[in-house]
DNA sequence: CATGAATGAGCTTTCATTCAT
DNA sequence: TATGAATGAAAGCTCATTCAT
């Protein structure tokens, strides 16, 4: 796991088969991941695991990395869509409605799974240094608060600036992460739910700063 | 990294020679992370750059972990430090003056030092899997928010639960975190510290979230 | 390139199908040895460049090794009967004619194609070994040089000793195999022709060695 | 063995106990190279017959290369050595005196150890594209005889020009690689040496052929 | 105490070859 | 017959750790 950035996978599988062994490496790494965390991963372990040979894994991505890459990747989309769809079908009636059904969701999301614990922590340190394509997750939320901070009435009196969808958006799944990965039992708190919307909503409904500032 | 799971200094420093030993080899660690990356640091290039023979290395630390232990300690302590001092001597006259010293100082700590960059990133995965005594920051962080509010007649109306301690910084150091890993210019941009004011000031003063609720 | 001491093609090719299919692998082994080296030989990048699956070029020839003898014997087939397709129509005149002709037709054979620098190096390793049957171009060489020295008045002096004609025919072979795989720009070179026309020539005219020491 | 130019080696031994580490290596490698030629040249099996750990083997040579090549180089020096040493010691009278004597020489020098086979195959092979301080042996031989070319009144006639000396040194060597390579008996034969000579001296004192041309 | 040579388990990756489809 | 997914032995190499000097 040395340079090369190569992220795609090595070939197109063209049979059922192929398909079928690809889930089955990354449900493999996963569970390695979370059983055993990461210097347990070596590819040989995830092949075995998989019940492939270890030249198969290798048919289909190019190293190590691109194994780990994917399976963040997987992750990272299916809670990102999670997150799109419980928002498209709730139909929120106001801003603030809309961000308890997204604080909502993403707690679900990270939640039920303990066993995500590793790959949580893995899709932090991972993504930022090696996958500039993965910020999918972070930026639909700071596009979905940013919206509803137009769209709705009690949001409406101030629209959000980069800085403030930064730090909000960072700030709630950065606490998120942290429950996740200490492996509180906190997360599955109502009151850590709450707390979460707090935080959120009286930040997006706070009097701008610089205007306060001003002001006084 | 294989087997010993003794993690303390294998032997005291009694001579003022091996702790500048010691801080040798830290500093080398600190180096070698910061510039060439976790998968660099060899035991055998820490030795080097700090001018020690790998011998003299494992005659003060039983393991390549207890090195990245004890320089994460280290670091941990120096900011936790910093913080509690700017503090102390800032006298802070009301709980919001309080929370903006502690995030400034915060700021400060994170920023100058570009080049602690990977070694947060470190803090932050491995803090949690291998040592437990290590929260110093955080609860440090979290004990001085909680005097303040109740300490101070701006923050006074409702205590901290523990809950929200944790939210808070969680959230706060979830974010600055995101700005130090993520590399982003943010970390200087002085919009940013008032933004992470205007989230901690926000949540401290809102009123209960369940007492607004039963207040429904 | 492990066991399988089989060497032969696996089967006769009855179709004209076969035949050009065999014909594409040869052809792109030679490419890929040309351009990337023997190290980048590889059963699969044959097989792909030559447009037939992998599957079908194992019905051809039972092992790479066989591909690359394969390979090999074309080559030295092509060049030997180029020299004795010249020499035969050229119809010359004295012995010296006769070795003009071959080492002018051996720079022709082996000059224009830079590209075939890797092979003749894989030629000379591996005709060694592997392949007994693979002397055909130093053989013939030999043969047409010993007749001529029977044939031709200028050489009849002395009849050609199996030991004379290995040492001729090697140096001459060395001296252009040397500027084949040096790479040398010297196998363009006119003069470099001459030098081996007088060494060649030289040595069948010079009086027997051992016939002179004995008269000294 | 992909690319790494790398050639010298790793560090330099300091201890007694490091540069019998080195020769245990190098003597293992020629050992494998001969007896079970240049695909059995793993770095395991040659840290394992020179009785040191793979290891060990890292720590004094970066890759498997550098093994190969240090092999060469040492057998490169020591042949040539030898022919200078044999050469200054006899003192030749005439310029075939030391052409007799450099024939002889190598002819010794490559005989008595057909254990030296493989290596000198890989020696041709390798040196050329990989290792361009290497021409020692050519270089030297080359040098003797041109300087003899102009020292001596038997060959005083004609300089010695580049493409002549070119051509003489590797048609003799050529002829002697191909003894030792075909394995042939020949090598031993008294009536290759004086074939060598026959063929080395006549074309050092043959007329110019270009002069001959002319004057034609 | 310091040194650095030696160790070797274990990792990632390649590639010739097979065989079910 | 052609295909290409699957195989797995085996290779090169790293690096944390030990211990004789």
């Amino acid at each position: 796991m040395t340079a090369q950035p190569i992220v795609k996978m090595r070939k197109k599988p063209r049979q059922a088969r192929a398909v079928a062994t690809i889930e089955a490496i990354l449900e493999a790494a996963a569970q390695i991941l979370q059983k055993e965390g990461e210097e347990a991963l070596t590819t040989a372990k995830v092949a075995d695991r998989a019940g492939v040979s270890i030249g198969s894994l290798y048919q289909y991505f190019p190293n190590k990395e691109a194994v780990l890459l994917a399976l963040i990747r997987r992750e990272r989309e299916a809670i990102g869509a999670e997150v799109a769809r419980k928002i498209a079908e709730s139909e929120p009636k106001s801003g603030e409605d809309l961000v308890r059904g997204v604080i909502s969701t993403l707690l679900v999301a990270f939640r039920p799974r303990r066993r995500r614990r590793k790959l949580v922590a893995l899709m932090a340190s991972l993504s930022v240094d090696r996958d500039n394509s993965g910020l999918e997750l972070r930026d639909r939320v700071a596009y979905l608060i940013a919206a509803a901070s137009r769209r709705f009435p009690d949001f409406a009196a101030r629209p959000l600036s980069d800085i403030s969808a930064y730090v909000l958006v960072r700030a709630v799944l950065g606490a998120i992460r942290s429950a996740v990965v200490e492996n509180a039992k906190i997360i599955d708190d109502p009151e850590f739910e709450e707390e979460l919307c707090r935080l959120a909503i009286g930040y997006l409904k706070a009097p701008d700063a610089s205007a306060a500032r001003k002001g006084a």
